[in-house]
DNA sequence: TACCAAGGTAGACAAATGTATACTCGCCAG
DNA sequence: CTGGCGAGTATACATTTGTCTACCTTGGTA
């Protein structure tokens, strides 16, 4: 069992990989995006737009789950550290310009956090646009017909949502009171609606601006009514 | 073209329609919401499970679109009119209770707010367990694959949210300088998210009671950050 | 009575699908 | 040089699918 480099090393560069795979891959995205659902999608119908014979997908993949599930893998590890970055970014540039100390409002600096919050959709919408089959596999297969896909992208949005979280606390985006267990509430929220406009993002090129805006508000609105009813103790902290 | 009672009547009673068709129905909500999605029903399967011969398929639908186009309105006159039912319910029973007036915030009556918000959740709830089905679907195909059963069904959803903020201002369930249109927005959004949550509610039993609170906690949130933010002029109205 | 359309069935067919077995080719280790 | 192995191909076959044409049954109606 000398088995060391004769695995493909996971983490690195996938350029080592067999191409027939890459191949495949590329070729679920290109149909998701369009017409079909990864999870109907058929063995020959993949091999045929990849231009390979029926059986190379039996060398790389055990089943169309087991393809679907590599996707969603690609696709989380595609998104995740970009998201956090931009999100850094934003904040970043947003602290930069805040010199004076703002009006408050239950201890939030609401002029700061429009910004941040702009900033931050603008970001997002710009990575939707040059990501669209991503995210149209994404929320397409996350309330799919095929559970074991269901259950792995719900997992993939919840760690979206835990980063967020994470970075609303460190970046202090969030006055202190704020519970943490709330702001992962709100952050999940928030991180489950952002992917759903970006698919009328995608789909509705001429109100995207709209779009922009209405997420931008409704980020503003769940922060500002959760700090506001946090203050009063009227909020219920989420159980268990 | 004397065609008067030719034409199954519409609105009427539907005991009256050919028992293959609803067979058919039947058999497509009971494959659906298991395993496989609307669109990509087999003709033969469904009529496997519906104890037909593969033919009667066709004296009755044009596609498997056509069917689920009708399966989606049938789903939308099931569910709209109860939804408005148990929301004026809950609305009328928490008038009742507020006798003394209770402290105000921004111009919102917290505390009835909270309990209209208890009740309908707990209805809408109570309603999701008794239609599964309809519930899976309308989630499943909103994001589908068939652009024509996305379409329609965001149409339904649409219709939905518009149910909703017409109630909240029948009912003045928020105080009256909460623009019209913010209202509406927020409605979108909560049916929306009230919609996704009813998944997790199915297909999580052991969590109902916490994904009941969640849902709770996310509206109030959204309703008092609308309120605050509007009346601190804060809030940009949503363009068209 | 005769007719006729709606609802349902039967059988057949070409096409497509998943899968199995067997073949080829290039590459690296021994 | 040679043997094995990963990657890809070719062929074949039983099943399944959508669809076509033809037939049967039933209830109303002219």
């Amino acid at each position: 069992m000398q088995a060391d480099a004769s695995e493909q090393q996971p983490a690195a560069e996938k350029a080592t990989e067999a191409p027939g795979k890459t191949l495949l891959l590329e070729a679920a995205l290109r149909l998701t995006s369009t017409s079909r659902s990864l999870s109907n999608l058929g063995l020959r119908e993949l091999a045929r737009e990849a231009g390979l014979n029926p059986n190379t997908f039996y060398r790389h993949f055990k089943d169309v789950d087991d393809l679907g599930l590599t996707v969603i893998r690609q696709i989380s590890t595609q998104l995740r550290q970009p998201l956090r970055a931009l999100r850094r970014e934003a904040a970043e540039r947003a602290v930069q310009s805040t010199q004076v100390s703002a009006p408050m409002l239950f201890g939030i600096d609401l002029q700061r956090g429009r910004r941040v919050c702009h900033e931050t959709v603008q970001l997002f919408f710009d990575f939707v646009a040059q990501n669209p089959e991503a995210f149209i596999i994404g929320v397409r297969e996350l309330h799919g017909a095929s559970a074991v896909l269901r259950a792995a992208l719900q997992e993939v949005m919840d760690e979206f949502g835990a980063d967020m979280a994470e970075d609303i606390i460190a970046f202090k985006l969030l006055p202190d009171m704020v519970n943490p267990a709330v702001v992962r509430q709100v952050s999940n929220l928030i991180s489950r609606n952002l992917f759903q406009l970006s698919l009328d993002y995608i789909g509705q090129p001429e109100r995207q601006a709209a779009i922009c805006a209405l997420a931008e508000e409704q980020i503003v609105m769940l922060f500002t009514g959760a700090s506001v009813l946090q203050s009063l103790g009227q909020l219920k902290l989420p159980v268990e």
